[in-house]
DNA sequence: TTTTACTTGCAAATGATTTGCAATAAGGAA
DNA sequence: TTCCTTATTGCAAATCATTTGCAAGTAAAA
């Protein structure tokens, strides 16, 4: 019988991590993950060998955000992010403008897009007052 | 007098670098960079180093491509990139869909954007068909 | 069950980037 | 011009994220 996940042996490990990215709404690095999980659940190690193996067949998307991967289940939903550069708390956002403009930039560039990660940066709610004015002083 | 650059010392080191950056119209990656200046220009140490300096007052852009930094020199051009995922070869496109949306979200999502780099990926003209079909046998 | 191939943990390797420190060089001051 | 102070550089070692080799452990097919 088909005991398996996507192709996969399914192993406690990786029953884990299914089940911990399935409760998450906002992309996560391994590390984060790893911090994340219960203590002992599985090597960091394997966290990367998991998250790699469940990208391969598709379960899970990559994207890299300042100088690191993010992961989240794959899902038909197209998002982007307000990513801040104060305290580096990721919201998504819906609209993509970029849609419809695919189709032009493939034709006049001969270039078939496949995927195209956009994230916005600069700062939230809550660090855009001290970044634009220094707090009184006391 | 101000016999500085940006309010920095001119070293020669310096000088080499920014002189560089202005011949090239793609972002670099620090690796390229060295890989590319006159051998023994100066150490990859200080070819991070400075860059870091330069990003700092301005005088270059970052970005982050895949899980590398890049940098290229401050202009008032708003560029998006192509990046091919098979040979990894970068194009650039003026288009850009999200200027004039991002009053809108700035003021949906109370968020102060201050840039939003886009690279769509995909495949560039060369690697396309080779990906779609496989080539003839000889 | 037993077998076999796939997975895991652990430790060590790798690649990119950063850092400490002593030697060197820029540029303002004398 | 020369000197002095301080910033900058080269070199080597450290760090951080990620990957890998290998022996031991474990799914799942027979």
């Amino acid at each position: 019988m088909d005991n398996r996940l996507h192709g996969l042996r399914i192993t406690n490990q990786r029953a884990v991590l299914y089940d911990y990215l399935t409760h998450q709404s906002l992309p996560k690095t391994p590390e984060e993950i790893f911090e994340e999980l219960p203590t002992g659940s599985m090597d960091l190690s394997t966290v990367y060998r998991t998250l790699d193996t469940f990208f391969k067949v598709h379960v899970i998307q990559k994207s890299y955000i300042q100088n690191k991967v993010y992961y989240h289940l794959t899902t038909d939903e197209h998002k982007h992010y307000l990513v801040c550069i104060d305290c580096h708390e990721m919201s998504e956002i819906d609209v993509c403008p970029f849609h419809e403009f695919e189709s032009k930039i493939q034709k006049d560039n001969d270039f078939l897009v496949t995927y195209h990660p956009v994230e916005l940066y600069g700062y939230c709610k809550k660090c855009k007052s001290n970044h634009q004015e220094s707090p009184s002083t006391p």
